[in-house]
DNA sequence: CATGAATGAGCTTTCATTCAT
DNA sequence: TATGAATGAAAGCTCATTCAT
């Protein structure tokens, strides 16, 4: 049998040749996700698409749990990334309702471009890297909002802050999600993020 | 084939030891779900755990898709049924702003009891049963939530009615899910239910 | 793990009920044979069929092996039965050229009624019983057709007798299964069994 | 995929490599076939037999059945090749009734070496391949014969040409078929062979 | 390093057979 | 005795993983 599989990326691909496999193999990987499913997504199937061996594959991922990981953790490192430098770029000099406002328009941005993807991941996002970084992304981002609001917290109508926060960050991320797989549609114009951003406004008693 | 005695409920004797059997394979498998995770819920294991034989689970569930299907039908139907008993009770003769703080309530109430196996099951619920079941249950809840408000449309600082209850539905929802798995504690108490109703008071602009 | 199976009848069920019975399972046997083939002859399938349960099947046929050894047998002593008394009419006052005819065209007859059946049991007659009742039909038609021939050896273009018998005996057989198999409609007609008839007859240098 | 290093025969190392395997794999099968029966030859059995593992089998033949015919149909390409080229050679300038003659003989030497592999194939035939290869095989040698047979037609005494040449083929591959099964002795020698030339030339009314 | 044939544990599913009722 | 639910051995097949080339 298999030995139990590690899941720690094997080595750090410095040269760029490597990491151009390496890029390659997520690549196919996330399309064989959206197009596929889970299930279709066996090693050999993604070094197929990805145009590598399967030796290839394991020369840079220990195991498929780890291949699955290192998707998610790419997609989770770009989506905080830009959430992140957006969160920066806004905080300063505006009125929290806008801040506020313009996350939830943001947010809606990151989920609009790969529905198919996030439909499949979303479920194993959970299972495959729980604890590590979408964990660590989500209090990353809650932690920056608590952050932001405890200057007015008096002005707030709010007991308990991070609960506050955690709870319309949580329910804003979810409604997202849910309507990237359920109802994508809803992610193309502005009424979803709108209302996003009435939800947080009107719960932080600021409109 | 050979009828039973005339005499006698029938085959009740028989339909009681079949239920039982499935129930007992259904309770098996929501423990090895929460406990030990999806891929682990193989039939042989499953029908270990309940104590039968491969073959006494086959006869009544015919695949292992079925017999996945079959526990989230399960959970649907009960969390349903509470949800809706508890909505038809509470909505007449009170305030608006008491309905949906007790919503709230209810629903974490459901998911309080097993965490672990919501956790695993959220995923699979959308593939295995995604248009019928779960989805019918939120649509129907969602429509219940819609009538409840319209009356009162005029009164509501709301655009797009539909898509409000929408949004305030799955947020709580999936807030209530994501607690589940990540912040159980969150479940015990009053507050994450208080906040959930709070939101949804505050969103319709009803306090 | 069952046990290495019987292959013996279990009882002689002397009770015309029993006989029924017995009777009734053979039917249904040869009913799936013929109209399902031998894949889908289980023997709760059976069972189902004749209208019993698997159990009473049990208590008359030891073993699956045994229940289609003894679809066989019986298919095969009726065969016998009908041909040796046929031959035991016609072997007297006639020519042998007539007689070789005769038999035959009464061979096509046998095959003809369940070409079905025997395209299915064909190819289980050798496996399930083969030493001992199908062997012994064919052997003492052929032991009769040459205690027949023995007066008229010398007149004959024959060297050894018993192999020429068991020569043309063999293909005769094996031509009306293979027609009963491929060409059923060949079973229809006068033309194969005339063929036939006319096979022996030149074989035998009678005309 | 990466290609083959551009200079040498290509993918002659690996086609050899992997013929080999087949060829590992069929003659397993044939020797289980033989010695065991069909019952035997599961992908498992068959893949110890051979030495390798039942994952290689399925790298070659998607499935059982695929296997079982592959073995079939090697033998009948052998034989066909076989019986072809010897019809080939033997039916310019001799007598047909030296040529019906010699076609005996040779169909004994076909079933000669291996009479326990096609005891058990031959039941499987039918099933497995039947309106391909076996049949082609039967119908083109019968096509042959009547061929041959034609500008004799006023001389024979036969009306249906086509009937007669089906009728004789059948009976002697369906003899040599039941000895290779029954009698395998019969095999050694040559007086089964020249009753089959016998039969064949007495029904044309050759001699 | 790359390759991909080879491996084999383990999964899902079937069905002959038994035995408590 | 008849029943048919229960059993579990064993089959066909997949796919994560390795390693000789």
């Amino acid at each position: 049998m298999p030995k139990p599989p590690p899941t720690e990326p094997r080595k750090q691909p410095q040269q760029a040749r490597s990491r151009a496999l390496v890029e390659a193999i997520l690549d196919a990987t996330e399309r064989v996700l959206a197009q596929e499913g889970l299930e279709q997504a066996t090693t050999t199937h993604v070094a197929e698409v990805a145009g590598v061996s399967v030796g290839s594959l394991y020369q840079y991922f220990p195991s498929r749990e780890a291949l699955l990981a290192a998707v998610i953790a790419r997609r989770v490192d770009r989506d905080q990334e830009r959430l992140m430098a957006h969160m920066d770029a806004v905080c300063s000099g505006t009125s929290i309702a806008t801040i506020l406002r313009t996350n939830a328009r943001y947010l809606v941005d990151v989920y609009r471009d790969e529905p198919a993807l996030y439909r499949t991941m979303i479920g194993e996002m959970e299972r495959v890297d729980r604890e590590e970084r979408v964990q660590a992304m989500v209090d990353d981002a809650i932690a920056r909002t608590v952050a932001m609001l405890r200057p007015h917290r008096a002005a707030l109508p709010i007991d308990d802050l991070e609960l506050a926060v955690y709870t319309i960050a949580t329910a804003q991320l979810a409604v997202v999600r849910d309507a990237a797989r359920r109802r994508p549609e809803l992610l193309r114009g502005t009424r979803l993020a709108d209302m996003l951003g009435t939800l947080a406004v009107r719960f932080f008693g600021l409109e």
